[in-house]
RNA sequence: CGCAGGGUAGAGCAGCCCGGUAGCUCGUCAGGCUCAUAACCUGAAGGUCGUUGGUUCAAAUCCUUCCCCUGCAACCA
């Protein structure tokens, strides 16, 4: 039994989660550690908001609440809104959590100590009408290259030039619109990656062999390129004092502390059941972990160089990352999602038209794994009725139905296997070995096209099989041919369980069973699984595992989440 | 010359690392079946593998030119 780590990007509390933050780290994540667990190993998963920074305070101060109050009120909103998808997670935390406080003043005394936490002066914008120094996205004015008047302090996204703040003509503060600003020199601290830069080489070169090419050619960008300090300190109120002398007014940078969040909601968790959990067990490089992390592109530089120096640095042994899987972005009907200009479908308003399942599936199929993909509700439709009714949801319906209606609804005995049931039960462990061998390798649409293929024996079985002509002449062959069948749905079951828990979970009551998630996969064996169920064994036929999507509804849906461009 | 990823049948993707009959899903067309959800099964048509030049007996695959899409460019997360 392997222990095995899971962690997705923390999602930042200020945002409105949408189909694309789904399906870029925290999906992925969820699907993979049902997998595990069916496995048979032994999963942590954690998860949890992103609380600290300048964005949240703004967030705040534009809802008129305080920045605690505010967190709380959008961590219950996120919290629910992944429950709704279904993830798994063992525990969903907060990076403003007393623990996480505990485990970044550790894990910064230890930088501090071992010389790899240096300070420096920075010039930085200050507002003096809303009191508090200002990122430079937070402030606007005329780009003195094109002459937009909307160019931001970091960029000017017309004509794409980085600038610096003091760049732009008539600056002013998107918090208050004053323009009342000035310059002022402030001391930070700063990680001093070059100095951490050797022993980092080191370890990511190990990773070269096994990493997906969109992690590894990022983060082997970053060291081309050259590392710089990173300034891990800021002048802001919500965050963790620094503990330093001089810094008391500081908090500490909210990508200081985010990572460190995957072992500070780690303590959470184990906080809650001190005697049966340790944080400790999970989080240092001798306790035979693997341990995997989820998160789109743009995450990566963070994953893969920050936050392994950072833990480097401590010379703690803490455990870092074995497989970073980074995704492309999603983008919808061929644009960006935007809450504000209402385009896109966000992960509350999904599972309302929708249950979860049906996004899981679609989603899980069309990952972008290897560049970006695009959202149309055409494709999803199309999924929908080909993949979910056509081939499982009917498989399901017409072996269901038939039992019932020619046999009676009590599983009819099995028989002596004919040359049908070997060649079906040897597609069936060529199919799921390779499933098995993708999802371990976090291979995720091409996982999800084996167990289509799955599906798609079941149906080939029975058309060659043909009980409804068999059971005029022989109907206790026609019996044994159903039992294969109604067999099948359990496999059906157990397989789709890790994309699909509801359904999966579904398909089983009817055959009045229950999924064992935790091992129901171990030692799967095609030629015994089709034998488990056993004749005798009571079952319903119930409604159709999906509806269908009619042209009208997709249509309805273009409309309704704004995909006129 | 900023960097990275991508450009393969009408659509969405695999194959590229380790050159050697271009594969999968949807869609289209034809056939089969009638247990089932206008579904299911089988077969066919459809591609000068973005572009230029090169290496090689042989290039989607290796090197090179240019073009297009996406993301990043370190104080937004």
């Amino acid at each position: 039994m392997k222990k095995i780590l899971v962690t997705s990007a923390l999602p930042y509390i200020n945002g409105v989660p949408h189909l694309g933050h789904m399906v870029g780290c925290l999906l992925p994540s969820d699907v993979y550690a049902r997998f595990e667990r069916m496995m048979g190993n032994n999963v942590l998963y954690i998860v949890g908001t992103d609380e600290h920074g300048t964005t949240s305070e703004v967030g705040a101060l534009k809802a008129g609440m305080d920045v605690q109050s505010y967190c709380d009120m959008n961590h219950e909103r996120h919290y629910k809104t992944y429950k709704d998808f279904n993830l798994s997670f063992d525990y969903f935390g907060r990076t403003s959590s007393e623990q996480n406080k505990e485990i970044t003043y550790q894990i910064f005394e230890a930088l501090d100590k071992n010389g790899f936490i240096e300070e420096r002066e920075v010039k930085q914008v200050y507002s003096i009408d809303d009191k508090m120094f200002l990122a430079d996205r937070y402030i606007t004015g005329t780009c003195p290259y094109c002459g937009y008047d909307k160019a931001r302090g970091d960029q000017c996204e017309n004509c794409t030039k980085v600038l610096e703040p003091t760049d732009l003509i008539n600056p002013k503060s998107t918090i208050s619109g004053s323009s009342n600003l000035e310059v002022r020199t402030s001391k930070h601290l700063f990680l001093n990656l070059p100095k951490i830069e050797p022993q980092l080489r080191e370890w990511l070169k190990s990773k070269e062999a096994f990493w997906p090419d969109v992690a590894y050619s990022i983060a082997l960008k970053w060291l081309k390129e050259g590392l710089e300090p990173r300034c891990i300190t800021r002048d802001l109120k919500w965050g963790f004092p620094v503990p330093k002398k001089g810094y008391e007014d500081k908090v500490f940078y909210v990508w200081f502390d985010a990572p460190i969040g995957y072992i500070g909601i780690t303590k959470q968790w184990s906080d809650e059941k001190p005697t049966q959990r340790d944080w400790k067990d999970w989080w240092f490089e001798d306790k035979d972990v693997y341990y995997v992390e989820f998160m789109g592109k743009d995450n990566v530089p963070y994953h893969s160089i920050t936050f392994p120096a950072t833990l480097l640095g401590t010379n703690q042994n803490y455990k870092k990352v074995d497989y970073l899987k980074g995704f492309s972005y999603l983008t919808y009907e061929g644009g960006k999602f935007s809450k504000s200009e209402n385009r896109g479908v966000f992960a509350g308003d999904a599972v309302t038209e929708f249950k979860a399942d049906y996004w899981r599936y679609f989603l899980m199929s069309n990952i972008p794994e290897s560049s970006d993909s695009s959202f149309t509700f055409d494709l999803f439709s199309s999924v929908v009725n080909k993949d979910l009714n056509g081939v499982l949801g009917n498989f399901v319906s017409r072996v269901l139905k038939m039992t019932s209606s020619k046999i009676g609804n009590t599983v009819p005995p099995a028989d002596t296997w004919t040359a049908l049931e070997n060649e079906l039960a040897a597609n069936l462990q060529t199919h799921i070995d390779l499933y098995f061998k993708y999802m371990s390798e976090l291979e995720f649409r091409k996982a999800l096209g084996e167990l289509r293929a799955v599906w798609v024996e079941g149906n080939n079985y029975i058309t060659l099989a043909e009980p409804w002509t068999v059971i005029k002449e022989d109907p206790k062959r026609a019996g044994a041919i159903l039992n294969i069948c109604i067999n099948l749905i359990r496999i059906f079951a157990l397989l789709s369980y890790p994309v699909m828990p509801e359904t999966s979970e579904n398909m089983m009551a009817r055959l009045d069973l229950k999924i064992d998630e935790h091992a129901g996969l171990k030692d799967f064996n095609v030629q015994k699984e089709l034998l488990a169920v056993k004749e005798g064994m009571p079952f319903e036929v119930g409604e159709p595992l999906f509806e269908r999507i009619t042209p009208e509804r997709t249509e309805e849906l273009k409309a309704k989440y704004g995909s006129a461009k």
